[in-house]
DNA sequence: TCTGGGGTCCTAGCACCA
DNA sequence: TCTGTGGTGCTAGGACCC
């Protein structure tokens, strides 16, 4: 265990609602919800003016409608957020060559590691200069926590929420952790939370009171001997910069539940296309496929089949996908399919009874269309934009040729609504157009901090 | 109230093998 | 030859995280 703070946690306060805001002036100071907009979605992020009406993430977006009948709602942006955590991951890189990013918007940092830090003064100055370059970079916020742990880090940086900065001092983490509820603790969910209540736990302290053999006996043997060593502060895990992908998957799950077996069918076999698009993308492949199917119950279950070796094409995961949905009843209907492949490599063994049969079909269909698995970075057939009609999505930005650049307030019944404004203007007028209007275009969104020299 | 999407890790049962 | 044991791989499910 180290002696001094040098563990700094990151986390961007309600990350992709402050992106908004600070892109859309009108937005600011107003309660901003992000996430799915369909009759299923629920909320990735919501500003800190949302929250106050009892809004969270994760809360089904029906329910926050109803708390929140006139905040803004928006779908998320991952381009325009993933641009924006690249410049912040650069700037942690800046203090340590050790930064662990969690999600985009959170990360660790062991600043001893890159010199920047090795004493409580020097820590403090290093995470008070890091948000105030996030802030110049970006126009964002970020809370800081210090401390000499991973876990207290995290916690720290909870507790600096929003737009703020804390250090646990090494010596104090016992007496601090004591009175704090046993879901402070990392891996402590709704399950475990309810577990430990039952036989009277409630409090960190009484974790540690309790002692290993009891933890154990409460959660078994890895999470009990992990969770009790959390609840003494000891958590010697360290910054780790490079993480292996594990598994890569799709999922989509559906506004209306699907009865019909052959459009179930047909979704397995366009998810695990989208699959392996992601597969080779990151170019790994991988030797067990899953399949995942909720059902109308909301019952989970998955079905999985290793191959002999890893492959990336198409065809091979399609057919795998299929004969593990064989064996799934869907009768009753289905809210939610995923296709997934784990066990991965990071090359390509060619699959050779896919390359023979891509072989095969190369010479039997001479002229035609190339084999799907080939054909990397085209979108198949079914998963083209229709071009017929023109989808506007909300919180998207657009430009006009006359009124300049804007985004998308809303959109139906054949019009679509814009306001006109960008991340340095006044709060800008709204207009409404046909959605075919064709002086409307899709825009990207422009940098947060004006870049003039 | 009605529950996303993309991940990670752990556990347990079972089969297989030495 | 039979039985027990321990390791390993596969499969399925659950919990958790952001």
């Amino acid at each position: 265990m180290r002696t001094a703070p040098t563990i700094l946690h990151l986390d961007m306060d309600a990350f992709f609602a402050s992106a908004e805001q600070a892109a859309k002036p009108s937005l600011r100071g107003k309660a901003v919800i992000v996430g799915g907009l369909g009759p299923r979605g629920v909320v990735a992020t919501c500003s800190y003016e949302a929250r106050v009406f009892g809004v969270h993430s994760a809360m089904p977006m029906a329910q926050a409608r109803r708390l929140a009948p006139n905040a803004a709602y928006l779908v998320p942006r991952f381009g325009f957020y993933r641009e924006i955590s690249e410049q912040v991951m650069g700037l942690l890189r800046g203090l340590s060559p050790l930064v662990e990013p969690l999600s985009l918007d959170e990360a660790f940092v062991d600043l001893e590691a890159g010199g920047a830090a090795w004493d409580e003064a020097s820590a403090r100055l290093a995470g008070a200069k890091l948000r105030a370059d996030i802030r110049a970079v970006t126009g964002l916020t970020g809370s800081v926590g210090l401390a000499a742990s991973k876990m207290l880090a995290k916690i720290a940086s909870e507790q600096a929420k929003p737009d703020g900065l804390v250090v646990i001092d090494p010596g104090t983490e016992r007496e601090l952790l004591a009175p704090m509820s046993v879901r402070t603790l990392p891996g402590v969910g709704p399950a475990t939370g309810d577990h430990l209540r039952r036989a009277g736990i409630t409090t960190v302290g009484e974790i540690a009171e309790a002692g290993e053999d009891e933890v154990v006996r409460l959660l078994g043997k890895a999470h009990g001997i992990a969770l009790y060593a959390m609840a003494l502060a000891h958590d010697e895990r360290p910054v780790v910069a490079e993480r292996d992908t594990k598994s890569v998957s799709v999922e989509d799950t559906y506004d209306v539940d699907i009865h019909d077996r052959v459009r179930v069918r047909m979704e397995v076999q366009r998810l695990a296309a989208r699959c392996v698009r992601r597969l080779r993308g990151a170019h790994l492949s991988g030797r067990t496929i899953v399949l995942k199917v909720r059902r109308y119950d909301f019952s989970t279950l998955t079905r999985s089949e290793t191959l002999r070796g890893p492959t990336d094409d198409a065809a091979v995961v399609r057919e795998a996908a299929a004969r593990l949905l064989e064996s799934v009843d869907t009768t009753g209907g289905v809210r939610l399919l995923g296709v997934g492949v784990s066990g991965l490599a990071d090359y390509t063994q060619e699959d050779l009874f896919a390359q023979v049969r891509a072989q095969a079909e190369a010479r039997a269909h001479a002229g035609e269309a190339e084999h799907p698995a080939q054909d990397e970075g085209q979108e198949p057939a079914d998963e083209q934009e229709a071009p017929a009609v023109r989808r506007w999505a909300a919180g998207h930005d657009v430009r006009h040729a006359e009124f300049g650049h804007g985004w998308v307030q809303g959109s139906g019944i054949g019009r679509v609504t814009v306001r006109f404004e960008t991340p340095d203007s006044e709060p800008g007028r709204v207009r409404t157009f046909r959605i075919d209007d064709p002086e409307l275009e899709p825009a990207d969104p422009l940098p947060l901090v004006s870049r003039r020299p």
